[in-house]
DNA sequence: TTGATCCATCATGTATGCAATCACGCCCTT
DNA sequence: AAGGGCGTGATTGCATACATGATGGATCAA
């Protein structure tokens, strides 16, 4: 999966120190390993990384505008932990952030990726039978990021990204339910279609609604996360 | 003006050097005094500020996400020079989400919200009167904030005040003809207007037109600021 | 016993030093 | 004379050391 298209930082050639730590942590956070109101100490995540704070200080730096870990000036970083509030905001400002690529895809796709999509869809369609949910979270991901890639927009791939990412720690455990895979599936569909059709708004309108449903389920998600914060 | 509502960066309360340098850089970036291009010296930068490498770094590391400077591995930082495509779809993103703000503000503002606006409005006529550029400059940015404040969303104006800070130094000289000022007072007070009957549709139209009018002013000044690159 | 104040400890902020890498120019070869 | 390899200078990446502010507990007073 391509990271960037027209990113303003080009992927940098051979990761530095701070770079690595930062994507482990990021990756730890996503992933749920890591659970919101940690504290990330320097020293300690150092020495668990085997190099020095400079590094580490910089990852942290480096994520805190990601909004995946909140840094206090003087006293120290921990995973983010918004609330009920924020990830409402964030949720409403990803549902249109996707509306909008859908739009943009619906009408600026090219054949090739358009059958790329086609091609995913079909794809999730098999894990949907199989109930895999590991997979088809991945793939789900991919989804949206050809998505993005088909709105020929760089910059709103980014932002969508990021988003998405910070909000992926609280639906992790979404798709658990094996009707809402299915649902999930069911949606795509319906947004390739309109995609297929060069129906931008008609795109827009149903992956709002693919956000929508998911936020019900997603508003439980918010609450058993706030309890457990031990590391 | 109020910086931040519900940002997951909560306001430092006493702002660290390397913050105190990442701001002042910004400001030098944001006003033109930095041209896109220029080198970032890390030693040169110390000097110049009185301080070691070390918070330096951290400003510079600070400032990649927002798109202000560019950082490349072993290779030093820049102040950004994105292309005419990257300023593009930046700058239809941006027009997005002022209308999801402007569409918000019309549904969610409060009265005394809707009186700050309209307050703020009226002081900006007597700027275009007077031709003050500089303050209207001023007072634009502050009638945008009013407006994503308005929104009720922290996150959406996170995004938004992101992408308008980074087409900022592309947007610098675009309020110089005498006729865009008044224009631009005219737009405002469309959606003033939208948002004042709870037309989110309307408001969202308007602020669209008013961004995109602005697009064709701005087009030229992209290709201005492409030459000089000399500090 | 409860409360606040002081102090010790620790974590972060900053500075400096060393090593590795990149850019540039020179020299050599063909 | 043109092209390529190589060495030198400069800059960044990382580590370590010191300074400053924050946190927690112990002590003392009421």
């Amino acid at each position: 999966m391509p990271r960037r298209s027209t990113s303003p930082t080009p992927p940098p050639p051979r990761p530095t120190r701070a770079e690595a730590i930062a994507a482990s942590l990021a990756e730890d956070i996503v992933a749920g390993r890591l659970k919101p109101g940690t504290p990330l100490d320097e020293v300690g995540l150092a020495r668990a990384h085997g190099s020095s704070r400079t590094p580490v200080r910089e990852a942290l730096r480096q994520l805190a505008p990601t909004g995946l870990v909140q840094v206090a000036p003087r006293r120290g970083a921990v995973v983010a932990i918004p609330d009920a509030t924020q990830l409402a905001e964030m949720f409403l400002v990803m549902a249109e952030l996707e509306a909008m690529a859908a739009a943009l895809a619906a009408l600026a796709m090219t054949p090739e990726e358009r059958r790329g999509l086609e091609r995913q869809h079909a794809a999730m369609a098999a894990m949907v039978r199989a109930g895999d949910v590991a997979a088809y979270r991945a793939a789900n991901v991919a989804f949206h990021h050809l998505l993005y890639l088909g709105a020929h927009n760089g910059y709103l791939g980014e932002l969508a990204t990021a988003t998405r990412r910070r909000l992926a720690p609280f639906r992790a455990a979404q798709l658990e339910a094996p009707d809402r895979l299915r649902r999930s599936h069911a949606e795509h569909g319906a947004i390739l279609t309109a995609i297929q059709r060069g129906d931008a708004a008609g795109a827009a309108a149903m992956i709002r609604t693919h956000i929508g449903l998911t936020e019900q389920t997603w508003a439980t998600m918010a609450e058993a996360l706030r309890r457990p914060s031990a590391a």
